[in-house]
DNA sequence: CGATTCTTTGAAAACAGTCAATCTGTGTGG
DNA sequence: CCACACAGATTGACTGTTTTCAAAGAATCG
């Protein structure tokens, strides 16, 4: 299955496009590859796309005062990302975008997506349930935020991202939930006491 | 001025709507009056609409475990408030939602908002363009509370809305800022030191 | 391997929470 | 108009969670 088709089984799940709507849709959007390390959006520049993960795992990241990254968002297949405060309001992004793995996205600039809201109510509603859906999913990250312990976040994320937390570098992970690689460390190893302790 | 030319304004300013499309959009929004500690949303229950503030001040919060209380929304003139992971899936609501003063509100079903989405382009567009507003200023709080000590989210909250943080009891932005009414009274009483230290 | 990158560990310190008591204001009903 | 109740804010001592720092261990990759 190449890229193309997977967005394409991707949009039949949450817009009801036909045939032609939806090879109108990917038509615009442009396979690119990328490289582990490599950023697709950088602080100070204008995010100009938005990107759709096809393969590969990527991450999305602040640098705070004291130099500590923060991950403010994580894309794996099928999965959208980008700093969206930057690609919706058009202005300069504050985050980094990194690939964490060699991977394949499709990208949208931000004029085309404009342009397939305005030439379709179809898309439109499109983008309107992937704008609520991440409304939401940012709404019950805040909760988690507000309400759990560190320790209760990992739990949580172990129970909601099985495979995230397998793939993704600890740290990585750690700077997701809001703690230090050094914390997580610790509860992991409380959690699973020593190794071959059955 | 009355709740729907207060709500017609509002959407000039978002939806490019012609008279006409305005006064259908607002005509299936209705006036609702509530007093203070009335909720308009309780866990268990299905969010069945989305409130628009015309008039008063009100809060969505959770329980933690602990029973602690953990703000996950304001809203004032003009803002929008619900459950949104209820009400965008119909699913029951684990928030709260209520009213710190008298107020009126103008309240849209989920149904009405489906079939006015549905029935125009301008309409999902307008609903569209909400929803992607509210994902970036959701991003904008994840970033704040990974990024920002107690005392530096307070500021934040100071310099970005002073009149909530005037309005607001005190207890209500402490757990809106993810930290104890005790703890924001002792950052309170750190930068203005005495009354009377002139 | 040789060099990064990532993870673990432990001790000390900082930040924020808990608990309990007190203080303040504000309304409401008699 | 007063008194009482109650919601909200403050204070201080103590506790606990999480961070910081520094060092050492694994793992990975060219």
């Amino acid at each position: 299955m190449n890229g193309q088709s997977q967005l394409a089984a991707y949009v039949g799940r949450i817009g009801k496009f036909d045939e032609q709507e939806t090879v109108d849709f990917i038509k615009v959007f442009k396979e690119v590859k990328v490289k582990k390390r490599q950023f697709i959006v950088q602080p100070g520049f204008t995010a100009q796309h938005r990107y759709f993960v096809v393969k590969g795992a990527l991450r999305a990241y602040v640098i705070g005062k004291g130099g500590e990254e923060h991950t403010i968002q994580l894309g794996v297949e099928d999965w959208w990302i980008s700093d969206y405060n930057s690609y919706i309001y058009q202005q300069p992004a504050t985050m980094f975008v990194i690939a964490l793995e060699d991977g394949i996205l499709l990208q949208v600039s931000h004029d085309d997506e404009s342009k397939l809201k305005s030439s379709s109510h179809k898309y439109e509603t499109f983008f309107r349930t992937l704008a609520e859906r991440s409304t939401a999913s940012m709404q019950r990250r805040i909760i988690a935020s507000l309400t759990q312990s560190a320790e209760e976040r990992y739990e949580y994320f172990l129970e909601t991202y099985p495979l995230l937390a397998e793939r993704m570098p600890q740290y990585v992970v750690a700077s997701y939930l809001g703690m230090t690689t050094e914390f997580l460390s610790k509860i992991r190893n409380k959690r699973l006491p020593k190794k071959g302790s059955s």
